[in-house]
DNA sequence: CGAAAATTTGACATGACTCAACTGGAGTGG
DNA sequence: CCACTCCAGTTGAGTCATGTCAAATTTTCG
């Protein structure tokens, strides 16, 4: 796949959502920069303002937090034709809270800020699509976080492996406990409970 | 106050964050509807879908969701100036899986599904203003997700009585250890604790 | 005032954490 | 190709925060 390959891949997803014109597409396939990722590089850091907002194309990320004590607490795990990013800090210029790790080597489409302003202002209905986005994205944690508080860690690792198979096979055993909530030992035990 | 005052304070609120012009203040105003709940009351219910947004002019309520085991938990406390609805059910016309009742006598304005299409339609710039609306609750609930599976419930308690000071005038304390995630008896122990 | 609801207290159970030791596999360099 | 190291995962023992259930007390409100 070549550059303009990559780019469709993001044009049909808007295409499919919006319906946008030939020249629309231009725009926005121009507005986009094309990336690939290393395994273990970090695209942005906590602590650091986040200038980029990403369309995954190809590979895995995750993204984590650190916490004061050091524990790092996973966010969520990308994959292909989702957005990533930290969008506090994208839109206010303000310190990262979180990082955004490769796990998979990625190719994907970034843009900053004032690109994003401009590609606004140039296709303003995309205003609407990531209002979609961003909809998904608080509905899909609302229903994380009330899992997270109302059941226990076996249940929640149930539901995840079954709302994402394969999950296990793409990502190490302790950052799964760190997307639990729990720590990898604790995960360990319960796998073993589970098997009876 | 009149109907009148009461939708000046939603069209205040929209142009200190987007200036907009006579007209659409006009537009805006007149594609919402003034209601006023009173205490104890559901605006709308689990397992219906939620037909309605609602602009928070004066009062409190609570958006809570009831687990499989009965349990309720706390999404959030609403103030003036708040919106609050179940997005994703509001979108799709899914059952919503979430309870908004009131606390203190409210007066909120209400829009439905369609016509906030319309309203969209008719004036575009709306679009942004939802958005960095959705992205606001979105970055909050991503920070209480993160200090949810961090801290311990008295970091919590202590965390949210910092940053709403007179919440426990306010919200019976049972449902403050709903909203941290806790069980009243534990929340009652925990601040007993706490007075050494 | 009296009933119902909210809060507190007690006794005990349990899920998850902590810290430390051990195992096993993947990669590296001699 | 072996020895070595490094990291992930497992296991063990003890601790702690929070849950559970039941009873006592206090507050709220009709």
């Amino acid at each position: 796949m070549n550059e303009a390959d990559y780019k469709k891949v993001l044009t049909d997803y808007i295409d499919k959502r919006l319906n946008i014109s030939e020249e629309e597409k231009e725009i926005i396939a121009s507005s986009y920069t094309l990336k690939s990722f290393q395994k273990k590089e970090h695209i942005f850091s906590q602590g650091k303002p986040c200038s980029i907002e990403t369309f995954v194309v190809k590979g895995t990320l995750r993204l984590y937090h650190v916490d004061n004590k050091g524990q790092e607490h996973v966010l969520l795990f990308a994959f292909p034709e989702w957005w990533v990013g930290d969008m506090a800090s994208f839109n206010t210029g303000e310190p990262s809270s979180l990082n955004l790790q490769v796990l998979e080597e990625t190719i994907a489409l970034v843009i900053d800020p004032t690109e994003k302003e401009v590609l606004l202002k140039k296709v303003p209905k995309l205003e609407r699509l990531f209002r979609l986005m961003i909809q998904k994205n608080l509905s899909v944690l609302q229903k994380r976080f009330l899992l997270t508080i109302s059941a226990n860690a076996s249940y929640r690792y149930l539901e995840l492996i079954e709302r994402s198979p394969g999950i296990e096979q793409l990502v190490p055993q302790h950052q799964i406990a760190s997307y639990l909530g729990i720590h990898p030992e604790s995960l360990s035990r319960m796998k073993k409970q589970l098997l009876k």
